[in-house]
DNA sequence: TTTAGTGCAAAAGTTTTGCATGGTC
DNA sequence: GACCATGCAAAACTTTTGCACTAAA
C-alpha cells in the first residue's frame, strides 16, 4: 500500500465523519488497493504479513463500521463468508468470477420497475434487492 | 405435520431415488407443513419439541442432501445463516418480508437476456444468478 | 450381511464480546 | 481527564466431522 493510497483512505474517512486511525487507514487503504475483494481474515493475513500488530477484532470492527457508512460494500459469495469490496458509488450489482473471485461492478440494474410491478402482484412493497451474478472471466476461460 | 404430509414426503424423496427413513421424512415433510422458510436450527428445534431425539447433524446432513438433489431451496437472508424452503421446480427468485420473513416465490425472471449482454460487455460467460428482494408484506404493512 | 443412516460429542471455522491498555482530542 | 480505539483472549454461534451404534435392503 502506498502512501498516496493511505492519504486517500485517509481522505475518505474524514470526508464520511470517521476518525482516520491508524488501522482503520490501513484496513481500508488495503481495499482501495484491492481490485477484488477480501475477507476479514484475509485483510488480517496480509497487514499481519507486513509486520503490523493488528488484531483481528479490529479488523472485524473496522470492516462493519465501513460498511455501516457505505465506504465499503460486503458481498457473500458462498453463504458463511462475507467479502468486502471498495466500489463506486451508487447502487450496483457484483459479476463474480467463480474461478479467480474477478469482480466487476454493474451500474445498469433495470431491476427496479419490473420488482415493483411483481411485488405488487402479491400485496408486497418491495425495499431492496441483492443480486449477485456469477460467470468465468475472459482469462480464466482461456486458462 | 400430518400422515397425509407425511405420505407427500415419502412420495417425493421415493421419486427422488432418496431413501425415505424416517428421519428424513420428518425433516421433508416438516418444510412442505411450512409456508415460509426454516433454519436447520429452528427444524430441529420443532422436532425435538414434538419428542423426537434425533441429532442437530441429522438435520444439516439431511438438508445438504435435499439441497443438493433440489428438493429444497436454501435461502440466504442473512450472511451466516442458512434458510431452507420447499418450493415449486424450475428457477425462481425469493421475495421475503422484511418483518414476517414470509416468502414468495417468483418465477416470471427475465433477467437472462440482460444479464448476458451485460456479461459479454466485461468479457464474462454468465453462469448462474442468485437475486433476492426484500419487501414489507401487506398483512405487516397494515399492522 | 453388507451398506447406509443416525446420535452424540468433539472439532472447525467465522464472528462477536469483555476487559484492560493505549492513544487521541 | 474523558473518550474512543485497540489487542488479546475468551465466548458465541453455526456447521462439519469422527466414530460407534442402529436400521434397512
Amino acid at each position: 500500500m502506498s502512501a498516496q493510497q493511505r492519504a486517500r483512505a485517509a481522505d475518505v474517512l474524514g470526508e464520511a465523519g470517521v476518525r482516520p486511525t491508524s488501522r482503520r487507514v490501513q484496513v481500508l487503504g488495503e481495499l482501495i488497493a484491492e481490485r477484488d475483494d477480501l475477507t476479514a481474515q484475509e485483510l488480517h493475513e496480509r497487514l499481519r504479513a507486513r509486520g503490523e500488530r493488528l488484531g483481528l477484532a479490529t479488523v472485524y470492527r473496522t470492516l462493519a463500521l465501513l460498511a455501516e457508512e457505505g465506504l465499503v460494500d460486503a458481498i457473500s459469495h458462498r453463504p458463511g463468508e462475507l467479502c468486502y469490496r471498495r466500489c463506486g458509488e451508487g447502487h450496483h450489482h457484483h459479476l463474480v468470477c467463480s474461478d479467480c473471485h474477478r469482480v466487476v461492478e454493474l451500474s445498469e440494474c433495470e431491476l427496479e420497475p419490473w420488482l415493483e410491478r411483481v411485488s405488487a402482484v402479491h400485496g408486497f412493497v418491495a425495499t431492496g434487492h441483492r443480486l449477485e451474478v456469477a460467470g468465468v472471466c475472459g482469462d480464466c476461460r482461456a486458462a
